[in-house]
DNA sequence: TTGCGTGCAAACGGTTTGCAGGAAC
DNA sequence: GTTCCTGCAAACCGTTTGCACGCAA
């Protein structure tokens, strides 16, 4: 059983250099459960290696966008949180009150995506939706 | 027929004082067509009116919204957008390639409002979705 | 006359940039 | 040895804030 290509591997076919900030940038984000924000994988690096620059982090995750292995989500905050690609697409539903972040479906997003296309021609990149509202928690 | 009370007189029902600023903010973004950015009112406005400051937009902007007068819209781009409320609920798609914002019908998104509800026990609040995507123009 | 609204200037917070030294290959 | 990557510091850009003056009511 072969394991599939790690994102490390990837990095280096793609022939950029293997730095430590790198491949610890990488690490976090592969490692985090949640959308991660570039701050959250500073801080988290930094515990262990105070030495990193923020700017280190900006310009790797631009690196990692550009050879698509980490898509970035505007979930409505001033700053944009970043996650692994192999997640894939997926949309979330933003609890106004407590922030909760629940992934939803895609299946539920055929139907909006069809007449888009039928009514309007064009076609819609639902690769990462934020949809904002009120979870069943906060409800009552 | 009696006209429907406007912005105008609704700020001055709300107590609030009427200044000729708020008065050249309000008008800005009610005869804007499209969706309206900060510093689009401010260049708009102190084309006629130098001594205005952006800070003052920005204090006004934020009553418009307490008061439900202007809605904010995140359409993805480092700044938000604010339109007048009477134009009610609506949602867009945005051309990744020329920007373009086209608006949507709501009806589109009955069925994603229903499955949120019935899935995910969840009350989506879609009064302005971005949704991004690629228009007919640019398809070709 | 009072208190709200304004202009001004400075700060904010997330992100980007130019530069020179240093590490990966 | 060469090129790319990094840390540093400073700038950026949209937005927010504290303050003192001034105008709407």
């Amino acid at each position: 059983m072969v394991a599939a290509t790690s994102p490390t591997q990837r990095l280096c076919q793609i022939v950029y250099r293997l730095t430590p900030q790198r491949m610890m940038i990488v690490a976090a984000i592969e490692s985090s459960g949640h959308h991660i924000s570039a701050e959250e994988i500073y801080n988290q690096i930094k515990a262990r290696y105070p030495h990193l620059n923020i700017s280190t982090i900006y310009r790797t995750l631009d690196l990692l966008k550009r050879v698509a292995l980490v898509t970035e989500t505007d979930l409505g905050e001033r700053r944009v949180r970043y996650h692994s690609a192999e997640r894939g697409h997926h949309h979330h539903i933003v609890c106004q009150r407590c922030g909760q972040i629940t992934d939803l479906d895609e299946a539920l997003f055929f139907s909006l995506k069809d007449g888009l296309r039928r009514e309007y021609k064009s076609e819609a990149d639902l690769s990462h939706l934020a949809i904002f509202g009120c979870c069943v928690c906060c409800k009552g």
